[in-house]
DNA sequence: CTGAAAGCGCTAACAA
DNA sequence: TTGTTAGCGCTTTCAG
């Protein structure tokens, strides 16, 4: 059983006066350093152990620079996909002997700053940040190593940055929609002003030429990236004339599920009138009936990566500064097949 | 614009020297201390300013002993009512100047021990911590000011505590089946091990006793806290011989969730064969069809007063130290209505 | 291989 | 009102 003060906390003075050693003696035993006995160092070890010492980790930090903490400043730990986005920093972290410390911006910039300041009075190693702005020329607001995460970093060739790789997903989605016969799917947006926005029309559109198609076809509706704002938008979607299935490709899990709530509120069925497909991959998706097929973002891996690459930023390993993850499909059963019960429809698509 | 040395953070003695006075003074000047002319006191808040000074914390951590740090550790911040306490504590946290480490336990007593470690080295102020284990006796090995939350939390009057309010929420629960005519729903629990279970199935006991009736005619099947252990439950539910409508309690959303699954598997319809009733309010059921009726956790709340005790706990003002924060009723569209389609159900059922 | 001493940045006690 | 000094706990020279 290990003796505890009740008073104090033991440093490595009680530690070394308990060996019989000097203190820096018993600093390089619990260290491993080489110029040791063995059985001085199983002496200190031992002591160590009697008195309960844990090693002060602010004094470590004060002397060698080196807190041992990192930042993380995402928009909201409450919502699903920044909260997988934590845990696998989390993770990562602690598998590197770190602690994180994680702040909630909400799209906030002033609460951003204010975070960002906490994180360097903290004498963090670093942080990873959902950047709140998609247009700041501050970056001296930083003031520390810097990984950003999502697709505002496009835009600062000097930070480096971890996100989702939009072209593929949606690349993805695109062809999946395709296979099962839906040629050209409504897109349901983000607002104009996220960066975001744009790089998913970018993709589709270049998908678009790519196959000699005409992305100018396609109707577009933007919202917030909320419940709300996809439903909003899919019932201005079902107000317009169309003929036949009505395929939809959401921006974001949120308002996949708007979109789909917005379909139930008209009476109408989905996959039967309505196929929808989402992008984010977040839990509820999997609960809704039908279940909400989508492009999966690897929540985690960014997670996980974007501390690896702000280690190497630490440590002044300029790697791969720009890191784009691959997203996967997760198929489930908001998805109608019309390639199956009406092929002749693809024929007649093809030939717009 | 600050100046910013690219080598160096300032420190006092920079801001000192170029306000011309010693760094005490500084120091006073700039903790706002009274001993201070007032020009003094404008010349050095000018020149950390202009030096971009910021206090490191961990020195005035070395030298108070007040890191200004709090731990959180939970079984899984990806986990969405751990995020939402993740979220409330953070906010209460950062309202005070504090920050906070957040870790994740998975359920795992050697997980939740390093992590415990860790934050003693980091020198956290205190800790908030759900223990993963129901049974231990080593509280030494928190070795720090602690809040925990969760029921297991009844079994150590010293340690002081915050969660929900069991008792309450069953009640409330139950009072709600009984207003649509479901007078003796099934339960799904958690397993045997967990002290919830005990306190879940006690609260149901002491309704049904206080209002006459035996609560020993209630079906109970035990499952995991988790999707797949709530589908199976209901699936022996199901198996079970029943004459009419069937209503469960299940003791965790994400059990419910299951249930209404099998439900649907078994070829059944929620809520006109079997209406479900959930516990914890997590943003899934929200999407789900039908969206499902619970009973919602202050997830927020419950974190932001475990820092408010954890306070408490540091600052020795040992208040109130057992909490338990009231739940309340999501009505969505799981359960039946039985007292309007069926009255003569009702007092049938009250018969038995 | 071990010990003594310096210093990381800060604040508080003591002196002036 | 301000300056000088000590010391929080640790690691790392530099001597021995």
């Amino acid at each position: 059983m290990v003796e505890r003060s009740r008073s104090r906390r033991p440093t490595i003075i009680d530690v070394a006066e308990r060996a019989g050693v000097s203190k820096s003696t018993a600093a390089r035993a619990l260290a491993g350093s080489s110029n040791i006995t063995d059985e001085t160092r199983e002496r200190v070890v031992k002591a160590a152990a009697a008195v309960g010492y844990e090693r002060n980790h602010l004094a470590v930090g004060m002397r060698s620079g080196r807190s041992g903490m990192l930042g993380l400043v995402i928009p909201d730990i409450a919502n699903p996909f920044w909260a997988e986005v934590a845990r696998g920093a989390q993770d990562r972290a602690a598998r590197a002997g770190a602690s994180l410390l994680v702040f909630s911006s909400d799209w906030d910039p002033e609460a951003e700053a204010t975070h960002l300041r906490t994180l360097r009075r903290a004498r963090v190693d670093g942080a990873i940040v959902n950047p709140v702005s998609d247009s700041f020329d501050d970056l001296d607001r930083f003031g520390m190593p810097c990984v950003f995460i999502g697709s505002s970093a496009e835009r600062y060739p000097d930070i480096s940055s971890v996100g989702s790789d939009i072209t593929q997903a949606v690349r993805l989605g695109l062809d999946h929609l395709m296979s099962k016969g839906h040629v050209a799917p409504a897109l349901i947006l983000g607002p104009k002003s996220r960066l975001a926005r744009a790089r998913f029309l970018r993709a589709v559109h270049e998908h678009f030429v790519e196959r000699d198609l005409d992305p100018g076809v396609l109707a577009v509706e933007d919202g917030e990236y909320t419940v709300e704002g996809g439903r909003e938008a899919m019932r201005r979607l079902l107000a317009q004339p169309r003929v036949g299935h009505l395929a939809v490709f959401a921006a974001n899990d949120m308002m996949a599920l708007g979109a789909m709530m917005a379909v139930r509120d008209a009476g109408l069925d989905c996959p039967r009138d309505v196929s929808i497909l989402g992008f984010d991959g977040i839990p509820s998706g999997e609960f809704a009936w039908p279940g909400l097929t989508t492009i999966a973002k690897p929540g985690r891996d960014i997670g996980e990566r974007a501390v690896e690459g702000l280690f190497d930023e630490i440590e002044h390993r300029p790697e791969h500064r720009r890191i784009y993850m691959p997203c996967r499909l997760l198929e489930r059963g908001s998805l109608a097949d019309l390639s199956v019960a009406a092929p002749q429809r693809i024929a007649g698509a093809g030939r717009n």
